[in-house]
DNA sequence: TTGTACATGCATATTATTTTCAAATAAAAT
DNA sequence: ATTTTATTTGAAAATAATATGCATGTACAA
């Protein structure tokens, strides 16, 4: 069993994709993807990247942030994920797999890695005759700061 | 450590929960009761229960189904629960906790167990400090039916 | 019975997401 | 440089799920 290392996707895989499948470098897109790729941490909403976005170019709409996340998803570089309710959450893709500790007081999103839980997930999986194509597992709670 | 075993909140514990509370016993709750509490599976969407409930009562609405469910997770006789995208599923309040093996194809629904995943994810929350309160924990994948 | 607070049904509001379409524009063709 | 064209954009509206306001209806205590 070999595992080939995803590589992380970058602002510069995104300028590649675009010229090579005939796609249109844009203003927008650009500022877009800089916030996304290259911004201060890891699990941004819409409203978010719109929000900075702005900063670069006012007129940027939501429909463009959005179609452009979704163009992520679509080709592979971002994850969409849904915490709880409210918006979803993008992040880039090919990091190593990791879920998530989530703070429910102050939303603080801490990722971790446990291989022991990963082989006992696909264990259950098996044992139920399922072909376990992805899971989802989130934990709950006040994180250190908020308990105080 | 010892487990109070909860005990699995049924119909008749609802009734009891109404006229103790004050609260109205009504022919729409009667019968939205008795489809969520003693219906054939687990997992309620409120739509289905709707359209049960309608075979009994054509006259019940949306609403009233949607604020009785509403009812049921306030008072602790229903969670509720969020798979992928779509509508809010419930399910009874009280039996042993579990998490989800789910279909991506026929979206068949399996419960399990596992006490070693659920003392391991324990471990990871108090190493980062956390107070765990809950876990989502869910596996997709493609049932034994559907791979075929 | 009758009074009244609670519950219901209908309509409408919210929230997040998704699509439509005319106008703008990137990139290719002159 | 100018024209052509297909793609992209912004604004607005559509959709989907959830949630609420309000006039009317009803359970149940008096
Ligand atoms: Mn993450
Ligand atoms: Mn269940
Ligand atoms: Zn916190
Ligand atoms: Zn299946």
């Amino acid at each position: 069993m070999k595992l080939i290392p995803t590589q992380i996707k970058t602002k510069k895989h995104f300028d590649t994709f675009l010229v090579s499948k005939g796609f249109k470098k844009t203003r927008q897109r650009d500022i877009i993807a800089e916030i996304f790729f290259n911004g201060p941490h890891h699990h941004y909403r819409i409203e978010e990247i719109l929000e900075h976005a702005r900063k670069l170019d006012a007129s940027i709409s939501y429909a463009t942030v959005y179609r452009t996340m979704m163009m992520f998803v679509e080709i592979g570089f971002a994850q969409q994920r849904q915490f709880g309710k409210g918006q979803s959450l993008f992040e880039v893709q090919g990091r190593h797999h990791h879920d998530h500790l989530i703070c429910t007081q102050c939303k603080k999103i801490i990722e971790f890695e446990n291989e022991t839980i990963e082989k006992l997930q696909a264990q259950v999986a098996k044992r139920h005759g399922f072909k376990m194509t992805h899971h989802k597992m989130e934990l709950y709670g006040t994180c250190v700061s908020c308990q105080k």
